[in-house]
DNA sequence: TTGAAAGCGCTAACAA
DNA sequence: TTGTTAGCGCTTTCAA
């Protein structure tokens, strides 16, 4: 590709002040304040038995300098760097556009900010991304890691757990095989649960017919509780109310056009996200069905972006996400220092609550 | 908030085969095969003076003993890290439902790891995040950083130079007041020259009364950059024509409104971004005009989700979002190598070009 | 081709 | 309250 190089541009960033080429370390800050690297230590760590004067001495020549930690040498004798990886796989295209990931990375950062550690992200896509970022983890880099959207079968557990590095997961991970559970420990939204309240609450209604639209079951849990709690509620269900989409808008509206011309008496559908509850409501509309009259429509997630802006606006399921990634930070950072000493009764399933709009 | 503790769960995480508390070091690897820490290092980092056998060896112990070399004390030494830094300001609002900043990343994942670099994200929020993230790059965590969306006078540049911190802006950095920009390396979008494009295609069009709905032309480059561009080809446009939105779907949507009452003569319109747009095109559909026949429409960005659903799909301004990643990345790695090295000629301005849709 | 030794910048006993 | 010392895990001269 042709570029244009700026006419104004000048030479790339250099030291401020032209002198050092070496940034400033402890042994600097020390001399120049007339104390020992210990002290300085002390002071630039927070720790109470320093003379008053000596640690206004030490600060003034810090900012001074400025000087900042070297954090390699600080873990190399600490063990500890003040970082977490937020890992998330796949999909950093349907991550970015989806507020999910947005609310759960907010909680994240709020709650690793108390503990006054920093969150980084990282992403898996390509295939030689896994070596990079399993060194990157392994490296010793950060002191734990939360991982998201792993598929089924995924080898980035095993890795952490080789590893030794204290990890929570985003969503119950699903494993490959009959691989057992190595006491993971993950923060999940009732799923099942609120799948439960959806269609109950499409019962209460009085409908009669109700399908549903779920999601790629096969390869979520998410979507695999959502349908289960369907059928909790339908336990004879007929196989025609049922048709699998893959958690998009267009997915959504192609799977109720299946629905409708299967089951043209179907007069209430649980669509097990919003985005595809969204599709759906324009195929039925497009087929000049009424709703909530003729058929009644309940989403999951309560994305208000979309719920709130459909016609009309989508009765969900709600799920406190920002709540689940705080949660998740909270795990992480409390198993962080209590190594070993919690044996059980790590995981969190968040409750959900269905929000009434004008769909059902 | 209640949590309801999932019944199945046991310990946390243990290493898997409970010998090692510690992770294995150069040391271990070094005694287990025979050789000495010297040795092995080479075997690790792939020098070529080691005999094949010893280097077969090496190797074995060290998937065997799952070494990972520790960074911090990697980068004690080399000063290097092999982590990059992409700082963004998180507000949900632009960022995160924009495709933009998917496809930046993107270009520059790609050309981090032909560096074999790893890109680690870091977001920027509340007030107290700035000293934390200032602490994680002055610590030493990453070998550059590329920064994003700074608002004017944001004092990021500053503390990136202090800290002789290698850094690439995306988007021409906005200093505050006359600062002087330092000779920041930059990449940029061709806005004034995209902007030109839609509005010659419009006069070209044989349009008469062009107006625009500009981004906030008081708090980013882009928006100043673009509005200037249509005042490049309409000189003595006059201020009626002009109306400022703030990049979202309703700002846009509400300004066509302001500029339909002040101007019902108005027959084409350059919206600054297309989510503008497509806010603008729902207005212009509520007062029954039709595009293009009546008015024609010129978005920017190409974000091809939002172009090609509009009714009429959208004639845009494109921006090759993903190679400015590239490059912003390819900038900063050059640069890593050749510290100092090339005076000049630093920054890059990427070009655009008209997708004509049917809007236009 | 390999090993021994020094040292990167920091913290953490231990002494003073 | 402060300084001295050792050493974290690694790379890198320098010798062998």
């Amino acid at each position: 590709m042709q570029v244009q190089l700026a006419p104004t541009e000048m030479a790339l960033t250099q030291r401020s002040h032209g002198s050092q080429l070496r940034r400033p370390t402890l042994e600097d800050v020390a001399r120049r304040s007339g104390v020992s690297k210990s002290t300085v230590s002390r002071v630039v760590n927070g720790e109470p038995r320093v003379r008053p004067e000596v640690v206004e001495r030490v600060r003034e020549v810090v900012s001074e300098l400025g000087y900042v930690p070297n954090q390699g040498a600080r873990q190399l004798v600490t063990h500890r760097t003040g970082a977490v990886a937020v890992v998330a796989a796949h999909p950093a295209d349907r991550l970015f556009l989806d507020p999910f990931f947005d609310c759960l990375l907010r909680g994240i950062r709020r709650e690793l900010a108390r503990h006054g550690a920093q969150a980084v992200l990282l992403f898996l896509d390509e295939p030689d991304d896994y070596a990079r970022v399993a060194d990157y983890l392994g490296g010793g880099h950060v002191d734990g890691a939360l991982l998201f959207s792993l598929r089924p079968g995924d080898r980035l557990p095993e890795m952490a757990d080789r590893l030794g590095l204290p990890t929570v997961f985003g969503g119950r991970p699903l494993l490959r095989d009959g691989d057992t559970v190595h006491g993971h420990a993950y923060v999940d939204g009732d799923n099942r649960g609120g799948a439960r309240q959806a269609v109950q609450h499409l019962v209460a209604l009085g409908r009669q017919r109700i399908a549903t639209v779920a999601g790629p079951y096969d390869q979520e849990n998410s979507a695999a509780d959502r349908l289960a709690g369907y059928h909790d509620v339908l336990l004879d269900a007929p196989a025609d109310l049922v048709e699998k989409a893959d958690y998009t808008r267009q997915g959504g509206a192609d799977a109720m056009a299946v629905l409708l011309d299967r089951r043209p008496d179907l007069d209430a559908v649980f669509v097990a996200s919003d985005l595809m509850a969204s599709g759906a409501l324009q195929t039925l509309r497009e087929r000049g069905r009424r709703v909530p009259e003729d058929v009644a429509v309940v989403g999951f997630d309560d994305i208000v972006s979309i719920a709130e802006s459909t016609d009309p606006p989508l009765t969900t399921v709600h799920q406190d996400v920002t709540e689940m990634g705080r949660l998740m930070a909270h795990l992480l950072m409390r198993d962080d220092g209590a190594r070993d000493a919690t044996p059980g009764g790590s995981s969190v399933v968040v409750p959900t609550r269905l929000v009434r709009r004008g769909s059902a």
